[in-house]
DNA sequence: TATTTGACGATTT
DNA sequence: CAAATCGCCAAAT
């Protein structure tokens, strides 16, 4: 194989694999938006990270509880066990939550960049 | 193959 | 202040 651009070639190109990796690096008790990844990743697609994270729920490898939109709220409806689960776990890790479906993000909310 | 849509978000009208 | 539009990509129909 090519020692060299091996970089990120192929498959693991699109947002899809970045976006994980990324996701796994948010530590306990803090959250991140999907606009946050997106532009850590260099672009503005928030969508395809929300995306990524639901083909995906891969909750073992990839801490989607962790991951809400701008508005600090919790997916419609949750791939590990449901809504309140994430809740539950995010609770768990000391998040503080602002209503059942809202964490407060400016308590918790991760940047990778900056 | 082309069109629509989907865990979103910021900016412009 | 609300609605429309742009950004950007892959999966589903």
């Amino acid at each position: 194989m090519n020692h060299e651009l091996r970089v990120k070639s192929k498959k693991t190109n699109s947002l899809f694999g970045q976006v994980y990796k990324l996701v796994q690096q948010i530590p306990s008790g803090k959250v991140t938006t999907y606009g946050e990844i997106a532009l850590a990743l260099g672009t503005r697609d928030a969508r395809k990270v929300g995306w990524a994270l639901h083909q995906n729920p891969d909750g073992n490898t990839t801490p989607c509880h962790r991951v809400v939109n701008r508005a600090g709220k919790l997916a419609p409806n949750f791939a590990f066990d449901g809504s309140q689960e994430q809740r539950r776990r995010l609770e768990a890790e000391g998040v503080t939550f602002i209503d059942d479906r809202h964490v407060d993000l400016k308590k918790h909310l991760h940047r990778f960049i900056k």
